[in-house]
DNA sequence: AGAGCACATAAGGTCAGACCAATTCTCTTC
DNA sequence: GAAGAGAATTGGTCTGACCTTATGTGCTCT
């Protein structure tokens, strides 16, 4: 029996002491072993499948199942002829599987831009309170980004992208900045098709001034609060300009990349 | 729910033409477009991995490398001799990926509390906001099982878990619900094993009973502060529990039986 | 006639070997 | 020494077969 991977870890329904190991899990199970104990770190190349194939005792098909499933969590990269790799880069969460669940549960934009609310409200709050001086920086760059692209949605929208995550990357929080990507990348893929018929870029823009200044005053309550306000006229502004789009919008491209 | 997926997806569904794309990528975006267009909703069956090999034109194998992705995201779930379903019950998104995530770049257990906290502290005004009078019980009756099972720290444990659910339950978001959920397992995955060496339960306890009384009393402002000082001493309870455990900890399991 | 059991069928899980395609390395050649 | 051609490596896919588990059907026994 496959179930997703993921620890059920909630209350009493943890009893299943099934030693029924499926052999793909095996192999997920393997790199797992080799990652928490150090011996893969990102950017490493994995053994070859055939040799991992022999190691473990299983077809080279079984192989390939688990290292699919590895590379649908993010955690491998495949390139033929080349190898299979651990992700390298950044921390980064896939918004494959939060996509899938959009769908299949019907979540409307206004669930998903409420959570990504309270994620980024709290981003800024934390960035505040840190006041890390270096992280200023790359944040006013994009404010001066957006203010000087107030005539190209498509660029205003890059520099808003990356507003939202050097915030993000001030709060100092890798685990918070892979959830706010996440989600955010959710939001974004729409408003990139809708962004031609904004309007309010120059208010957009204010805004997000309003919110670097908190930051850099290492005011939290007050970035809490602009970044609050932002969210919600950009929810709403969004929403006015998508008015029959669906909410559930699937990934071009889930496994991968 | 916004739409009844009315607008016709045309974009990404129809750029297949290229070649170039995997094959297991291509059962993945089929299911994905099945789920998107309504045809295959929570727990329904898929169809048998060899007619859905033959209907793409793609061998079994490369069916079944596309549904092990599938179930890596926790999207489908299959049972030997029954078939493949589409995952049902509550929406979850599983701990896998922030699991390898963690092992793979040093997660410490402080940032992993922090990024919780900013999910459930958000959860906890937005529960006392929405004031929903048909989630207090649940959340009274957690309380009332903590204070029962003070010299039980396991059985304690559980209903410890079952309130913070219950709370991102009454915050009516299943996005936001999910996400607590997912970072929540990684932090009690450890405190399963630690809540023996627990001294402090009942003014655990207690610190519950005032979070529950502020929602109950939709007072958003102290619920969101008796949340924070509630994990905030809940985090240092635990690293006083443990000094020396790791912080990437993948499951025990990260598949299922 | 109804209940229980056994077998047939269906479906996922695995294996084996082969071939293709892209990349990388190496050795030759200028 | 550098550039190019060819060989070796490695992931991607296919074919076909067999096993294990679940389900459903029909037969037998009561």
């Amino acid at each position: 029996m496959v179930k997703p991977f993921g620890a059920p870890m909630t209350d009493e329904t943890q009893k299943d002491p099934a030693l029924d190991i499926q052999s793909a899990d095996q192999v997920v199970r393997h790199i797992a072993l080799l990652i928490e104990r150090g011996a893969l770190r990102p950017g490493d190349r994995l053994v070859p499948e055939r040799e991992l194939a022999q190691e473990l005792g299983v077809s080279r098909p079984t192989v390939r199942a688990g290292l699919h499933a590895l590379a649908a969590m993010g955690v491998t990269e495949s390139r033929q002829g080349a190898g299979t790799f651990i992700t390298g880069g950044p921390p980064r969460l896939g918004a494959g599987p939060l996509s899938f669940l959009a769908a299949l549960h019907g979540f409307t934009r206004d669930q998903i831009f409420e959570a990504r609310k309270v994620l980024e409200v709290g981003a800024a709050g934390l960035a505040a309170e840190r006041g890390l001086a270096d992280r200023l920086a790359p944040m006013a760059e994009e404010v001066t980004g957006m203010f000087a692209t107030l005539t190209e949605p498509q660029t205003f929208l890059v520099h808003d992208v990356r507003f939202h995550r050097a915030i993000a990357a001030a709060a100092d929080n890798p685990v918070l900045l892979a959830l706010v990507e996440m989600i955010s990348s959710l939001v974004y893929e729409q408003r990139r098709r809708t962004v031609e018929h904004a309007i309010d870029l120059k208010e957009s823009a204010e805004m997000h001034r309003r919110i670097y200044q908190a930051i850099r005053d290492r005011d939290p309550e007050r970035a809490r609060l602009e970044m609050t306000r932002h969210l919600d006229l950009a929810r709403a502004a969004q929403a006015s300009e998508q008015l029959d789009l669906p909410a559930g919008v699937l990934p071009s491209k889930v496994v991968g990349g």
